[in-house]
Order: C-alpha cells, then structure tokens, then sequence
DNA sequence: CTATTTGTTTATCC
DNA sequence: AGGATAAACAAATA
C-alpha cells in the first residue's frame, strides 16, 4: 500500500523501541528482500546496538543504530512494519525481526517480497540515503525544477511522469490519480502538452496532495474525506465528487488509472 | 481456473 | 545516449 504518507506512517510503528537497544536478530538470508546485502553483517553487528534514529525520504525509509548502523527499509507493494509484544511469535512473512531490550521486536513484514532491505555500517550517510533527489515539500522543489522534468519527459504521459521516483519521491498510483484529479488534467496527456498555467496548477496540487495525505494517512492512518478522489478511485462504479459523473479506469503508464471525463481534458499543444 | 494489486528493476526497442 | 514501454518479480484475494 505504500507512497509517501503510508510510509510515515509505518516508519512511525518502531517508534515506541526508540533509545532501546537490540538483543538479538532473526532474518532469513535467503528472503528476495535481502537481495544484493550482506545479511550476515548486519544480523551480527546489529546485536547490542541502540535504536537512535529513523525518518523518511519518499518511499525510502531509514533506521538508526548507535551511530553508524544504517538500516534501510522499502515497503515495495505489500511491506509492513509492526511491533510485536513479548511472547508473540512472528508469522511466515515476517522476513526480519528485531529483538529489543524491553522484550518487544521490530518486525518487517512482506508477503510478496517487492520490498527490500538496505544495510550499512559508515560513518556517515550510506550512499543510498545520501544520494536523494529533491523532496516535494522542500524548497528544492520549485515550479523551474517541475517544468525542467516534464520538459525531458515531454513524449510520456502526465500520470507515468508522476510515478517516477528520480522526480516525484514518494507519489504512487493514488496520489498520481489524486494530482491529476484536482489538477483537472486528463492523465493522457502528455508532459509536454501542459501549458503554463497547467504546470503551475500540477505543481501546487502535488505539493497539496503531500501534504494533505501526511496529514490524513500519515498522522494515523484516518480515511480521507469524500470529497477527495481517493474514497471513489478504487473499484469501478465510482463516481466523480465534483460532477457525480461516473469516473472511468483504464491502463495509462502501465498502472490502473482512475479519472473524471469532462473534469479532466486532454490537453493538446 | 482467471484477473487484479498503493512498486521497482531490467530488457528491448527506438 | 537517453527515453519509452513492457515484462518480470511473487503471493494474496476476488
């Protein structure tokens, strides 16, 4: 389920184990979401370790070890993380499992195993956490920098533009769907077919859907309100919240794509 | 049985 | 070279 404001939130679940220290690790190293680490360095130098740190960036998450233990975390498509009280046991997709001086463990959990676990023992920031582009609510992100990008990307569609991770960290198929909604852009479109003013509404509207989702998703996880496309994108049948028109769905940039005919035109240069 | 899935990487073609 | 597109990955659910 995971884009940015889902990620918040997951990275949020450890949080109780903070300044605890780790007393031992389960993982299985033959697990696809250990694929290309060395498992056994980070099972045996984790041990004894304080948990001291974690944030997000996108979709990536990073957790902390004493000072230089750098434990990365991708939820992929079906990845979870959770804690588990004393006396639990973890179940069959509970592919790394932390245990903590307080008798709970930190448990990452992926049955379809797209996600991926990232491992560093460095002084200073591993280079998949260091080399990062832009977040979208930093001041990195302008307007310039959006146009620069569609501009490169001016033969594919707006909504596979939007999925791309090197520009856009953290949107996902909803928020793709939920961007082009509120920017009444057809998801057809292509990136360089926006005008002006279409750029300058996408770029507000993807910042405003970041926000909104970290506040609504990534605070606890609440149900956004109707009046957002999110409760009527997900199965067919839905309708538009602001035409009452019924939405389509359709294959657009290889991801099923929910939008509003006549809301959303396809604009063309 | 089939089709579907809130993601990323890789291969292939242009 | 760099960009566009589709397939692959894997398992649950409907």
């Amino acid at each position: 389920m995971p884009e940015l404001a889902e990620v918040e939130y997951y990275r949020k679940q450890w949080q109780p184990a903070i300044s605890q220290c780790i007393t031992g690790v389960y993982l299985n190293a033959s697990k696809r979401v250990f694929r290309g680490i060395d498992s056994e360095a980070l099972r045996r130098d984790l041990v004894g370790e304080a948990f001291t740190d974690s944030s997000t960036h996108g979709k990536q998450m990073c957790f902390r070890f004493g000072t230089k233990h750098w434990l990365g975390v991708h939820l992929g498509m079906t990845g979870k993380t959770h804690i588990l009280k004393p006396g639990e046991t973890p179940d069959k997709h509970d592919h790394l499992v932390l245990h903590m001086s307080s008798g709970a463990s930190l448990v990452f959990t992926d049955p379809r195993m797209f996600g991926r676990i990232l491992y560093s023992n460095t002084k200073g920031k591993p280079s998949w956490w260091a080399m990062l582009p832009p977040e979208i609510l930093s001041t990195d992100f302008t307007l310039e920098y959006l146009s620069r990008f569609l501009e490169r990307r001016r033969k594919s569609p707006i909504k596979a533009v939007l999925l791309m991770q090197e520009t856009f960290p953290g949107v996902g198929n909803w928020m793709a769907d939920e961007i082009l909604w509120r920017s009444r852009i057809h998801p057809k479109t292509k990136a360089g077919d926006l005008s002006t003013h279409k750029r300058r509404e996408l770029y507000q509207r993807t910042q405003e859907v970041s926000r909104d989702a970290l506040e609504v998703i990534g605070t606890d996880w609440s149900t956004p309100p109707d009046h957002w496309l999110f409760n009527h994108r997900w199965k067919d049948g839905g309708m538009c919240p602001q035409t009452g028109v019924p939405l389509k769905r359709e294959q657009i940039g290889g991801r099923t794509t929910c939008w509003s005919p006549k809301w959303q035109s396809l604009q063309l240069h």
